[in-house]
DNA sequence: AAACTATTGCAACTTTGTTGCAAATATTTT
DNA sequence: AAAATATTTGCAACAAAGTTGCAATAGTTT
């Protein structure tokens, strides 16, 4: 079964335009994460700033992609992979960023630890990023 | 044995300003974690907006705060509770935002999880971040 | 307390992100 | 396939966040 760029938008309930288009293709052509910049520079600056914010956001309130926490504290969004039927994505993997490089892959193999947390906490979300060398640059 | 701000100042090789003794005050004294406009804030516009950043950066080089990544990208700071003799940190704790107060917190109890990476990636750093709700909240 | 060093505040600027609104584009209906 | 409707885009203007150079000030050393 394939499924194309316009077809996950439709799936979404969202209009197909260049900019939506263009902006998926680049997250599937890339595979790691973009922050709003690489995608401003990438898309050679054919689409407004707003647009791309606001695309960007769509897209996270669909689900189609995350943010993953920097230490930085720079915005990166990548893609979400594992999408349930109902297009709900239930993230399980940690992120990982090279020193290096500066590549932020999404680590699907390797599952959120456990945390226990003290009396009185109540869990919802847990987001580990971890940091050092990727497999290209060690 | 009684460590005084000044003398933490002191042994980081800074001098004592009032600027710096009354951020670190104010960490010492939230316990919690603060973002800059927090400081601003707290301080009563006392210092220049430059200035809070400036102490900030030289604070996080020198090992006495550390940033926290957080799920919406906002830049946090916390006191840095583990020192050794040199003055290194070895931070081995998890952080926890409360979805409801906002409010971040350094769980020192809870060590961070042990993370096995796929064939070639070398671990430098590992930061987990658990939202949900916390002791006063729930 | 003088000489020296480090830090601060100001001004100006860059980058990042937001909002309202009219024009343009996509979708739906006929 | 053209008209009607709904959605999205780009522009402009703005707000917030962060940076840099430099002269004035405050802290440290001798």
């Amino acid at each position: 079964m394939h499924t194309s760029i316009a077809d996950i938008l439709k799936q979404n309930q969202l209009s197909v335009t260049g900019s939506r288009t263009k902006i998926l293709e680049l997250f599937q052509q890339t595979g790691g994460a973009l922050a709003h910049a690489d995608i401003e520079l990438k898309t050679g600056e054919q689409f407004d700033r707003v647009t791309i914010y606001r695309t960007l956001q769509t897209f996270v309130e669909k689900g189609i992609i995350h943010t993953i926490p920097t230490a930085d504290n720079s915005v990166l969004y990548a893609l979400c992979k594992d999408q349930c039927s109902e297009g709900h994505h239930h993230d399980n993997h940690i992120h990982f960023i090279c020193d290096d490089c500066g590549t932020t892959y999404c680590l699907e193999q390797v599952a959120i630890p456990e945390v226990r947390l003290p009396n009185g906490f109540t869990k919802k979300q847990t987001d580990v990023v971890v940091s050092g060398l990727c497999n290209k640059c060690s």
